[in-house]
DNA sequence: CTGAAAGCGCTTACAG
DNA sequence: CTGAAAGCGCTTACAG
């Protein structure tokens, strides 16, 4: 272990810069800068010339130091309740792929759904400037609409859609529609004592399951006693258990709604383990529409959300603002697809 | 919608700074930031007023002059293959649980598997002059290497120990003495024409089959004939998919060992498809074991590998350096534990 | 416990 | 196409 530690802290030492680049290239360090950052602007030679010397020197160029002058800071962050979840994995590639050619570097944070922790984490990226911000969700505390206003920053708002105005931008899908195509759904299929399990049960959560019920109650099929939820977080074992815990309270159900795949699987295995023909005895369907629903057997209804293309496309609408650009929609519904499979 | 563009690009507009808050509370930019950074070797007195100006005018630091004045990013840069994979989600998780608490920021990026694209976000990351790096593997591209040299900053590479030296330090396991152990296993049940799938095929799962492998060969029972890999990414359609064509070459295998819980879901539920009863017709063993491994039928035998426990470890390693500690054990073998179950 | 000065490494704005 | 000057908003190093 040889010393490593460049002396954080201390000014800097003998670390290469552009005036180091600019008197090995015999030019200013202004034709430097512009030799990176707008190359046709600079003459083929000079570029070359300063091209030679970058190599020679090792020059890395300081972001803080252009951040600082610029005011620009070449940054996006991105606020969500948990890297590890599928569902944010997809949202969080589709920005990725967009901001990254871009020369966007992303800030990533996670909320755990709190709403005291997503306040926190956003003040905290607030004081990298970044250029622009994207948040998960609707519902924030009051403090933190103040401060994002106040930063007048472009900022979309992702994964849902149709509650409330979003502060500037915002993309998804409405959630208490797709609660209610699945129930919709069911009903067609003649189903009538029909179950739902909840996990995590944050705003999407809730609001798909609100959809859900809405639409049994119209039809004189909605009851409280089918209805169970929890704060945990989703999970394959918990679908199980919560699946366990329903049929023993209401042993005559002919259908289960979970609202998440995860939860979804572990019912499914939990059926398996108890002989329960699905969708024969029990039919059983799931929210988001993960990788593994087509293969689980029987393969599994669900609702495919468009986790990737609302990244994407909220890291599109970022771009393009930070282009200068004026959208004509701030607000884009990429809606969802009923994906009807074996299990109900 | 508004503007809400502030002129990026421009110089800044009255933002408020360090010295609209010194100038609001009397005192000097100097003790502001003091009261900032060191709040015990100010008085009383002036942290409040200091305070007090800080809410007032609505005070946000601007991390890129603190980073640049101070020599230091409070930013640690975090290279892995993916960020939509389960595995190094958890990874991510153990780092982002260290990190975030002790103030410091993370820069994430994929390299999508390839050393190209690991170089060249290296190498953007540089440009940040993050104040430590974590790096997936111990495999990198020789120019990477004289790179992350000449920057100096305490780098711990993760997932892997044992295959070589790390640049500064490494956490994680012996890949192949985790597929030995499997192989071992194996071969104590008395599985006799043994299988092998992969997919992904980067080092790590290479090495993984490699130490499989070996030992069958030891007992006189490798056949390059029952491994089946691929480059394509591992999924669970895919581990159907790859049964299915090893099946058709190799009909008489009785264990089939897949180098990722993944293709060992999909190889679970191809048999249930045909009817192949597991384990008894045929045993089915995974790695990593993911959270829905238990719960599948038959509950996956797999190999438990510390994925939170490597992110966590390799940021505290990282935080003790950026505090001055020299660390006795720049090489940590986490190990790992086979979770014996049903499917083998 | 507090402060005046200098400087971190870039880019903007203005010239020519 | 190229450059000299000023400044971005902090912190370091040195005093007192």
């Amino acid at each position: 272990m040889t010393t490593r530690q460049s002396q954080p802290g201390s000014r800097s030492k003998g670390r290469v810069t552009l005036s180091d680049v600019a008197r090995m290239s015999g030019v200013s360090a202004m034709t430097v800068s512009r030799a990176l950052n707008e190359p046709q602007r600079v003459s083929e030679q000079v570029r070359e010339r300063v091209e030679q010397a970058i190599d020679a020197l090792g020059y890395i160029p300081n972001r803080a130091a252009r951040s600082l002058a610029g005011n620009r800071s070449h940054t996006i962050a991105v606020v969500i309740p948990s890297v590890s979840n599928a569902v944010f994995n997809n949202v969080i590639r589709g920005i990725y792929d967009v901001c990254a050619p871009a020369g966007y570097e992303m800030l990533m944070g996670n909320t755990y759904y709190s709403v005291q922790q997503e306040s926190s984490l956003i003040s905290k990226f607030l004081t990298h400037h970044p250029d622009g911000m994207i948040v998960t969700g609707l519902d924030m505390a009051d403090s933190t609409r103040r401060q994002l206003e106040a930063a007048a920053i472009p900022l979309v708002q992702i994964m849902e859609v149709g509650t409330s105005a979003p502060l500037d931008m915002s993309v998804g899908i409405s959630h208490s529609d797709a609660g209610a195509a699945m129930a919709r759904y069911m009903l067609e299929r003649g189903y009538k004592r029909i179950g739902v399990l909840g996990a995590q049960m944050d705003y999407r959560s809730q609001r798909r399951i609100q959809g859900f019920i809405d639409v049994l109650a119209e039809a004189g099929l909605a009851d409280d006693k089918r209805v169970l939820t929890t704060a945990e977080p989703s999970t394959v074992r918990l679908g199980g258990q919560l699946l366990a815990d329903l049929l023993l309270a209401n042993p005559d159900l002919d259908a289960v709604f979970c609202c998440n795949d995860d939860l979804a699987y572990g019912a499914i295995y939990e059926c398996q383990r108890r002989h329960i023909r699905v969708p024969q005895q029990l039919a059983i369907a799931g929210f988001n529409d993960l990788e593994g629903s087509a293969c689980i057997n029987p393969s599994l209804t669900s609702i495919q959300t468009p986790l990737y293309d609302i990244g994407k496309t909220a890291a599109q609408m970022l771009m393009r603002r930070l282009a200068g650009e004026v959208l004509q929609q701030s607000v884009v519904d990429l809606g969802f697809r009923l994906q009807a499979r074996d299990s109900a």
